[in-house]
DNA sequence: CCGCAGCATCCGCTGAAGTGGACAGTGAAC
DNA sequence: GTTCACTGTCCACTTCAGCGGATGCTGCGG
C-alpha cells in the first residue's frame, strides 16, 4: 500500500477545512473499540432514530471521507445533537479542542464508573444481577450503544490516552 | 391586501430559527443610520469583494426576509468574516448576546472622535463619569438618538429586544 | 461448499441552496 | 414634468447538498 495519500487538495474557506477530522474524532470517541464500531449506514439510521433528523449512511461516508464537506446548518445541527457536543465543535479549533477534552473526560469518568459498579455488584445474588443487567440493556438501547450479545469476551478498554 | 402576513412559518431545527433576526442585526449594527444603509445588491458586492468570497444580492434578501435559512458553512463563514463576528454568533444565543455587546462598542469607536473621548474618559472619577454620561444623554435627546437603555456590561441584555 | 448479512464505495437522481437578471416603486437632481 | 440612481421583490436558471440503490468484498453459520 503506498501510504501516501494524494495531497488532498483542500479548497475553500477555512472553516470547512477540518470537517472530516472532526467527524472522525466523535465517532471513533462515541466508539472507541474500532471491532464494534457500525457502518456508516447504521450509524446514519441510529442518528435519524434519536434525533429525529433525516440523513443517508451514503452522506455520512462523503463526510467521513472529505468527498463532501459544505455542510448546512440542518445538517451540522443534528450531527451535533447526536453526538452531543455544541455545534460550534466543528467550526471552531479551540471550542474543537476543548469540547474534546470533556469528551474524553466524560469518557474516562464513564470507565471509572463502569468500574466502581462491577465492584459494588459483587456479592449480589444472581437474581439482582439479571434484575440490573436488563436495565443496563434498556440504558444502552436509549444511548444508541451496540447491545452486548451474551457475555463480555474481557476484551479491555485500551487505556491508551491518545 | 388585507392578508397580514406575521411570518409565523418556522419550521425547522432550533438552530436555523433565528437566523434572519441575526443577520438583520448585523447589518443594522454596521449601519446604524438606516437612510444610509446600503441595499442588498451593494451590500453583496461590499461582501464579495471585502472577503473574496460571493454571494448574491437575492440570496441575502431571502436570508433577511427569512424565505430561506439552511445556509451552508461556506456562506456561514462568509457572512461571518464580513461581519466580524465568529460563525458561532449565528448558532449560538448566548454568543450571540455577548457578542453583540462588543460588536456595538467596537462600532461605536469606529469614530475617531468617539475613541478619543474614551480614550480620555479612563481614569476619572465615578462621579465626574456620571455627570459626563448625563450630559451625552441631554445631547443625545436634542439630536434626536435613540436612548441607551443602559449599559452594563456582563449581564445579558433583556430578552424580546428588537 | 453456499447463502446471508454487513461493510465501504460508487453512480445517478431529486430537491434545495445560491445566482443573474428583470420588474416596479421612490426620492433627488435637472 | 423626465431622468437617473437606487431600492425591494420576484422568477427562471445553474449548481451542488443529500439520498436511494447497486456493486463487489469479507466474514460467519449451515
Amino acid at each position: 500500500m503506498g501510504g501516501s495519500e494524494a495531497a488532498p487538495d483542500r479548497p475553500g474557506r477555512p472553516l470547512v477545512r477540518k470537517f472530516d477530522q472532526r467527524l472522525n474524532k466523535l465517532i471513533a470517541t462515541i466508539y472507541p473499540d474500532e471491532r464494534r464500531r457500525p457502518g456508516y449506514s447504521r450509524l446514519a439510521k441510529e442518528i435519524s432514530e434519536k434525533t429525529g433528523g433525516t440523513i443517508s449512511g451514503t452522506y455520512l461516508w462523503e463526510l467521513a471521507t472529505g468527498k463532501k464537506r459544505n455542510v448546512t446548518l440542518e445538517q451540522l445541527d443534528v450531527l451535533a445533537e447526536f453526538f452531543g457536543v455544541p455545534p460550534e465543535y466543528f467550526l471552531n479549533d479551540e471550542a474543537a479542542e476543548r469540547i474534546d477534552a470533556q469528551l474524553a473526560l466524560a469518557v474516562a469518568l464513564r470507565d471509572a464508573k463502569v468500574r466502581n459498579l462491577a465492584l459494588r455488584a459483587e456479592g449480589l445474588s444472581p437474581a439482582s444481577l439479571d434484575a440490573l443487567i436488563t436495565m443496563v440493556d434498556e440504558a444502552r438501547k436509549v444511548q444508541n450503544l451496540s447491545p452486548i450479545d451474551d457475555d463480555d469476551t474481557g476484551t479491555k478498554a485500551p487505556p491508551g490516552g491518545r
